[in-house]
DNA sequence: GTGACAATTTATCACCTGATAAGGAAACAC
DNA sequence: GTGTTTCCTTATCAGGTGATAAATTGTCAC
């Protein structure tokens, strides 16, 4: 700190040359000033865009560059790049999350078959865009305990939930403990309704596809073997 | 090139301290010679097993410090980075791929659903493991055309013949052409199944799971519900 | 309008990255 | 046992990375 060298006279404009902001075309000369809360917002908004693009070792030049800002100013909204990353899971699995989604499933007032389709029509609509698959999967490979966490979420809010519904649609017991092969069969017709969204988002084919086929398929299937299962873990108690 | 400045002197040694190698414990000092092939090979093998945890963002500098050589001999025997992570690509997605998948497949001489579950069996065996599933996600998340053309290979070797042979299993013209519904459903019974892997391999879970069940699972239901399907294509046609 | 504060930029660092060139050393021919 | 080949290492480069400090400039209070 102390024997740092002092500061030089500008240099040579052939390194200024390589500047982002020198070229033509989008030039900003000047940048239009924000207060805190709006810059702050807009940088995690296209930070959240930015990541689930180019995933988590995009530059911060590049995401400063898609905002119009210079690099330096992200570090005076966020003490560290991986603050950002943080802010951006927090963004994209908490703050989206609904606690409708388990109450919904618990609304014994509709029967099952309903609850679910109502369920993963919403769920789907919620998770099936680019952005939020892309970091889903971003996070999952680099192992991060976010990505464990969200998928406990899953079995103990959703998965659960069904399973002990399941219980209750046939007359078992719904509050005794869920065994594995019941989890087993909810995570398959989870697997088969969210595979859709990887086909579509994660591995970026062009074609849309229409949810709701596949999912009153894979709820049917679901209906259909669940009774057997239940009965077999009942008896296996 | 021409004007470079003359190579200096040996720097000091605070900087050669930083090197790996200089490091007790799994000091080196000299490497065991291979023949090229060999070497290649060896090189190739850990390269598959370093991105696939590393992501292709993972240094040269920690995989050669994996094998135990220097980084740039790497560059003896691949070019780039970009031609090693493209014999990886080659070596993980093409040279596993089984003809014998497609044959079994369409050998009517079994039922269709032992058919079913014997590919599903040797394609779970085959792609279920750490080091396929996370490379097959790093490079659908990098939009490469070469998981563009795994996934291709997919509908073309696997799932329209799959529908095809669905069609004669219940009388229908097993070569008109088939509907996107028809693949559809096929695309669900696989996500199905693939759905499994992704939670073991890709997610991370602690967990081991019996794919057998859920494979049966997803076989019947797509066996209960193709007739319908296959039905309303050939009506629409 | 002028001063003060805060938003933004410029300049820069230390380190890391893929890649290249040249020197050293093992192995093989004879 | 000398010479040549070739496998491997050392030294190095040019460019890119996250991050910091200081200078600049817009905006608001008064």
């Amino acid at each position: 700190m102390a024997q740092q060298t002092p500061p030089e006279p500008p240099r040579d404009q052939t390194v200024d040359d390589l500047h982002p902001h020198d070229h033509g075309g989008d030039d900003r000369p000047r940048n239009t000033r924000k207060p805190p809360e709006a810059r702050k917002a807009e940088l995690l908004a296209q930070a959240i865009d930015f990541f689930s693009e180019q995933g988590f070792d995009g530059g911060t030049r590049d995401l400063a560059r898609r905002i119009g800002i210079t690099q330096p100013l992200i570090y005076r909204y966020f003490p560290s790049k991986d603050d950002l990353i943080n802010e951006v899971y927090r963004a994209v699995y908490l703050s989206q999350w609904k606690d409708g989604w388990t109450e919904g499933l618990r609304d014994r007032a509709n029967p099952l078959r309903d609850r679910l389709l109502a369920f993963y029509a919403d769920y789907t609509a919620t998770i099936f865009n680019r952005t939020w698959m892309r970091i889903f999967f971003f996070a999952g490979l680099k192992g991060l305990d976010i990505n464990t966490r969200y998928i406990g979420r899953v079995v103990s809010h959703l998965l659960t939930p069904i399973c002990r519904e399941a219980r209750a649609s046939v007359g078992a017991d719904p509050d005794g403990p869920i065994t594995p092969a019941e989890i087993e069969l909810a995570w398959t017709m989870h697997g088969a309704i969210f595979y859709q969204g990887i086909r579509e988002h994660v591995y970026g084919l062009p074609d849309r596809i229409d949810y709701r086929a596949a999912t009153e398929v894979a709820v049917d299937m679901y209906l259909r073997v669940m009774p057997e299962v239940i009965e077999k873990s009942i008896k296996s108690q």
